[in-house]
RNA sequence: GCGCCAUUAACUCAGCUGGAUAGAGUAACUGCCUUCUAAGCAGUAAGCCGCUGGUUCGAAUCCAGCAUGGCGCGCCA
């Protein structure tokens, strides 16, 4: 794995402490005490390519004031050899390294070397991770927030994979429980609705076209009403609808039972579909669908329940059983079995996680969470602690919720009584593919942020996304102009050491910087890291292709400045790959 | 009332976990297409980094308190 700026960043550091160490020595200081530097790149170029506060930070230890030490370890330090030319000191007693032009155009010849796989860093060690997103209830269509999630969860995913993780994409299905028992509940209403004589003549006036009459119900809450703890949403309708045209009527003098249960059979599955279907088209594949119900089949349910008596952290109280999760960090206990023998959602979830981490052995597990849902963080890990399961395996990730609104900036309501909630098809019927994954990622999942639909629709040509593939159509539009003139790329005849304009050096720069980038993303399960490198790396580019011509040029430089497209268009595919946009050779 | 998260330019956000003169993108204004894609580039203007203290060589960054906003605090999921 090839990481130039991690490389010159160790070397670098091996240097600096070599020197102090001979600094103490001589000083007769001890050389154990001497505090952490850091050595990082400065914002500022004028100050060079890395600094060091190492003068700065053992001044104390030292007993000498920093500019001292900073000469001392100047003094100290041979560059012969080494990745960088030359060194200075600055300001307060900062010492800035130079990195010599042939790191630079070793930069280029590394990443045309590696390739595809120029970014990838082997930091996870090839770990075991189980990352959980979107999750959405199999009871109806997904929304936007799933389509945030979606998107991060996805990104995450592939971030993780590129710091060389090895990650699992699952999806939780909810196919138990209450929210089922609403989903039959309300679709046996409607299906009583539709097969009720009195609604014959209603229903047979619409012939055969299914979704007008879906929304004539709908809408007729006067002849069709319904109570407020079912799901109102049309598709509700069109299940029963349909359920009946394959069906009949011969499950309206059945028992309520009977008919719940074969009306989720028929609708649940279709949902399940669907939401994969959907999330295909969002160009997300998971590896694995986990069903909650197999949960319950196979007894985990029940001997999560007795593991978690037999840790000590239940007791009964009022007929329920709790969980004394106020022990292990959580703010309040936890009803695990309600008085009523029925179990809370929490115990197939708690079930879950530990089938994921301890059962399935995954190293980590990552959730992805709305942000309403923060509260579950505490009591999950207060859970996996009483069955023994290390709760640092266990990780959150907080994603605020997503605020539509419209052009006068008014809260778009989201209520499925509306009728008019956003839900992610739709979503992406208005919004490319490519613009809604990179918009999704744009910012760190733990900011809220509003966006106004009518401008994401409107705008989504000048989404940073087509900035970012318009610089690697452009490459691809330069490399096709010079075949047509019959020019093609010879390494042999390059000289990268005329790679010197600031903005040559500065784009390389940005190339060196991927792994490393890559890297804190996946440390701070970020992926908006990547979406801005890219912007970042777009813009030198184009910053770059301003300035700086490449046909015309002697041949030296022409062929190296060649090469050094070259490596700019491998890293945006790379990075665009990572996010899976596409990335167009012409636009 | 308690908890979590936020607060940086007119707007949307970065700021590499404590470093040097706080940065982008939108929007506004001004320039640049007879040579590789103007979906681009260059420039101008715009800041009490919510407020007040503390920690130290050094704070947008860490700590405490306060203010404002969002979200939670069910034998719902």
């Amino acid at each position: 794995m090839i990481n130039p700026v991690k490389s010159a960043t160790e070397e670098l550091k091996k240097l600096i402490g070599a020197a102090l160490e001979k600094i103490a020595a001589e000083s007769g200081a001890d050389a154990s005490a001497l505090p952490k530097f850091t050595v990082e790149i400065p914002a500022d170029k004028s100050h060079g390519d890395f600094a060091t506060n190492a003068a700065l930070a053992s001044a104390k230890a030292l007993r000498s004031n920093p500019r001292k030490i900073a000469e001392g370890i100047t003094a100290n330090i041979s560059l012969e050899g080494t990745s960088f030319e030359k060194v200075e000191i600055a300001g307060p007693g900062f010492i800035n390294f130079f990195l010599s032009k042939s790191w630079f155009g070793n930069v280029v010849t590394d990443i045309l070397n590696e390739s595809t796989r120029y970014g990838r860093t082997d930091t996870g060690a090839g770990k075991k991770i189980l990352l959980e997103f979107v999750s959405a209830n199999p009871t109806g269509p997904m929304h936007v927030g799933n389509a945030r999630g979606g998107a991060l969860g996805d990104c995450l995913a592939s971030v993780l994979d590129y710091a060389g993780y090895n990650v699992c994409r699952e999806f939780y299905i909810n196919d138990a429980g209450n929210q089922v028992n609403k989903f039959g509940k309300s679709l046996d209403l409607r299906y009583m609705q539709l097969n009720d004589p009195a609604n014959a003549e209603f229903v047979k006036s619409f012939g055969t076209d299914t979704e007008a009459l879906c929304h004539a119900v709908y809408d007729d809450t006067e002849r069709f009403p319904m109570p407020d703890d079912v799901y109102l949403g049309v598709d509700i309708i069109t299940h029963a609808k349909n359920f009946t045209d394959i069906n009949g009527d011969k499950y309206y003098s059945v028992s309520e039972e009977e008919r719940r249960a074969a009306l989720v059979d028929y609708a649940l599955p279709i949902n399940i579909k669907n939401l994969e279907l959907d999330l295909g088209k969002y160009r997300i594949i998971y590896d694995n669908w986990f069903h909650e119900s197999t949960l319950h089949n196979d007894g985990s349910v029940q001997r999560i329940i007795e593991k978690l008596k037999a840790s000590g952290y239940t007791y009964e109280q009022e007929g329920a059983l709790w969980f004394r999760s106020t022990e292990l960090g959580d703010d309040k206990d936890r009803v695990l079995v309600r008085a009523n023998g029925v179990p809370t959602y929490f115990v197939p979830d708690i079930a879950y996680h530990y089938n994921k981490l301890a059962e399935r052995n995954f190293d980590t597990a990552i959730d992805i969470l709305g942000a309403d849902h923060h509260g579950y963080i505490p009591r999950m890990k207060a859970a996996m602690k009483a069955l023994g399961v290390d709760e640092n395996r266990l990780d959150m990730v907080i994603m605020q919720m997503v605020m539509l609104i419209d052009k006068d900036g008014n809260p778009i309501k989201l209520s499925k009584r509306s009728g008019k909630a956003i839900t992610l098809v739709t979503l992406l019927e208005d919004i490319p593919i490519d613009a809604a994954r990179f918009f999704f990622n744009l910012r760190e999942a733990n900011s809220q942020f509003e966006f106004d639909l009518d401008l994401a629709i409107e705008q989504s040509s000048q989404n940073p996304v087509y900035y970012v593939q318009y610089a690697h159509a452009r490459i691809c539009s330069i490399i096709r102009n010079m075949r047509g003139k019959g020019i093609f790329a010879d390494e042999s005849k390059a000289d990268l050491t005329l790679l010197t304009a600031p903005e040559e050096i500065e784009l390389i720069r940005a190339l060196a910087v991927l792994p490393n980038t890559v890297d804190m993303a996946a440390r701070d399960y970020d992926p908006s890291k990547i979406t801005r490198y890219a912007i970042d790396l777009a813009t030198l580019f184009h910053k770059f292709y301003d300035k700086c011509h490449i046909m015309g040029e002697a041949e030296e430089l022409m062929q190296a400045r060649l090469m050094l497209c070259t490596a700019v268009k491998t890293v945006l595919k790379n990075v665009l790959d990572m996010l899976k946009v596409n990335c167009p050779d012409k636009m």
